[in-house]
DNA sequence: CTGGTGACTTATC
DNA sequence: AGATAAGCCACCA
């Protein structure tokens, strides 16, 4: 396990019910603004083993990032049933649902 | 070490 | 605004 893949883990399990946060962002707080496809990868392969809450990781669009798939489907009902209001292409309000651990961009 | 990859991101058309 | 291209980073074979 490498501190950057803890880090990540660390950080989408800290994302409260209702909330989500951007790839970007995500890295960016476990300490590589650029390594958004890293924490892609590690959502494949730790969300299988470990317990996180995935489903509240999206993309900087601001919309679910799977296409219509099972999983995509999936993981908007899981938003939904945290409150989080996903619109007809998983558009999320970022204004609204979007989480920073420090909201230090503010 | 080299190359491949990925549920991304930003910049250009 | 939607599509394309290139960049980018950590991990793995």
């Amino acid at each position: 396990m490498t501190p950057f893949t803890e880090k990540v883990i660390a950080i989408i399990q800290r994302i409260p019910t209702g909330k989500v946060m951007t790839y970007g962002q995500v890295a960016r707080h476990a300490g590589s603004p650029r390594a958004a496809r890293q924490v892609v990868r590690i959502l494949h392969s730790m969300s299988r083993s470990y317990h996180l809450p995935w489903h509240r990781v999206i993309n900087a669009k601001g919309q679910i990032a799977l296409r219509d798939d099972e999983s995509y489907q999936e993981q908007r009902m899981s938003l939904e049933a945290e409150g989080v209001m996903v619109g007809l292409h998983g558009g999320i309000d970022l204004e609204k649902y979007l989480w920073e651990p420090a909201c230090m961009e503010h």
